[in-house]
DNA sequence: TGGATCAATGCCATTTTTGTATCGATGTTC
DNA sequence: GAACATCGATACAAAAATGGCATTGATCCA
């Protein structure tokens, strides 16, 4: 497997296309910087660089390698900035993370009680993913995170905060869109536009079950991450989709959501999760507010 | 600086937390493994675990390292399998990738036109900001890109494809809300929800300048790089913003978009682009579809 | 108190990396 | 066409890095 080194060694020729040159920017002599990059190739086992004895051209793979090396190069820089930083100890707030369908309704709901409530928090703000939320929880990185709970954590400690249905999304023009309540059975043949597998899986999952217990085989046409762009092909006509019914908070031209008859009702679940070990005393104050939101108001 | 290997070394220690189980994970034997990891604590300038005879703990640092350890391990790996599928020619359709403001009408649009006028095209969708773009279309990975130029790279092609104004995004609620045009004057002082000069540079900078150029400071209380978010936190009471106007397509609930008298008008500007050298015969029915799109439909 | 366990250190052998010198290929000039 | 310059690859030797064995020091347990 390769170094870092390497990719170092890689990203000089790849710039210079001239080993000479980029021997000299990495203060080596020409002879071991070509060794070091006949060894990437070796390990990767790809051809990264065309070369004669009066050209260097980058192939099509090596083209393709090279901003991924650069991004390695990066993080890894990133990564070690970010180590001297924490163990320099900064005195924190109360970091929130949050999902992208959360940040429709639900965090703007808990951000506005939260400002009336305790309004001397300073609180930091991290959209991501909810399988990012919760390595960021392990390491502290988050304090508390808006997300979806895959399986139980024993780690953290959690409550529900929005427990919503999935709802029909079709373009307006659609022949189901006149209809009032839609049932499962009407999406039979439909073309779907459906949650990707690996950046949505939460979703994804939820749909597949869905259509597993119905015994339906929709025609899957995509497979994207966010809502927001679900919405947008389905307004362009790619195909009718699931929703979690805060996406109408949106109000996306061109769409309409529906009511789904299903029983039991497929709801998709947000959760505020925090690791039980942290001690930042804002979090007890986000709990208060969480609790008397729960008691007051729905989604 | 750290190598890959070290990051593998620290992985295993930081799991198992027991340097002689780590070390047969590893293939090597305990005092290797032990120096190993002095070294990446030495180039780091970082101590990533208190230990003694009896036990190993991650230090705080350690923890907030070790996801990122994995990480670079992880890209590390899909790096080189992407190297090696690209090397071994993959046939392609048309992967188009797009900024998520475009998801909420252009895109939409677009593929409706494409899908009438070419129904054959294979699209693949890749959603991505706009510097992620520029690399994935000198590389092969997108044949076309939905973006904003931040310069000119005459590598690329482009044709400007949407061209807006900014508008203002204040809660209902708000005094601003009731006047039929706002002056930029009229943002003197208020709180203001901004965009991220990392995740949204384009945005960040369009405003900034407006702002420079108006002679405004306005009081910025967060830093947001999706519009729809800064929405959710226009609607929480936050502050206001200055979204582009294809925002206005979201409806967003409990948000109204009042247009803002400037002159000159500080217009966002998206651009389709793609490489000059690209010779995907896809990117030619593209380019027909956006230019009869030009001429039958403004934004 | 003695024995077991486990991370750190010392010493040495092996492996890897780097630099110098040279070779082979190619392009330019006369 | 020959001579020269340029530039990546290869051979050989020296320097640096890595891994293993043996040992030390600290801690825990019976």
């Amino acid at each position: 497997m390769f170094e870092l080194s390497h990719l170092r060694c890689f990203v000089a020729v790849a710039e210079e296309l001239h080993f000479g040159r980029a021997a000299a920017r990495l203060n080596l002599t020409q002879p071991p910087l070509s060794r070091q990059i006949q060894l990437l190739e070796h390990t990767l086992d790809v051809r990264l660089l065309d070369r004669t004895s009066r050209s260097v051209q980058l192939t099509r793979a090596g083209r393709s390698f090279l901003p991924e090396a650069r991004r390695l190069l990066r993080l890894a820089e990133g990564a070690a900035l970010a180590a001297r930083r924490t163990a320099s100890g900064e005195a924190g707030s109360l970091t929130l993370g949050f999902t992208a369908v959360s940040g429709y309704d639900f965090l703007p709901r808990l951000i506005k009680r939260l400002r009336a409530e305790a309004p001397d928090i300073d609180l930091v703000l991290k959209e991501m993913v909810s399988s990012d939320q919760f390595e960021a929880l392990a390491t502290g990185q988050i304090d508390v995170g808006l997300l979806r709970m895959t399986f139980n954590r024993h780690e953290l400690q959690a409550v529900s905060v929005v427990r919503e249905p999935l709802m029909l999304a079709a373009p307006e023009d659609h022949p189901l869109a006149g209809i009032e309540v839609v049932h499962l059975s009407d999406l039979a043949g439909q073309p779907f536009v459906a949650y990707s597998p690996y950046e949505a899986r939460y979703f994804y999952d939820l749909v597949a079950t869905l259509f597993a217990q119905s015994g339906l085989a929709p025609h899957y046409v995509q497979h994207i991450s966010q809502i927001h762009t679900i919405l947008g092909l389905v307004k362009a006509g790619l195909g009718v989709a699931l929703v979690p019914r805060a996406a109408r908070h949106l109000g996306f031209e061109g769409v309409v959501l529906k009511t789904v008859a299903m029983e039991p009702p497929a709801l998709a679940e947000l959760h505020a999760a925090w690791r039980a070990s942290n001690i930042n005393p804002a979090i007890a104050t986000l709990r208060r507010t969480l609790s008397r939101m729960e008691s007051t108001e729905s989604a």
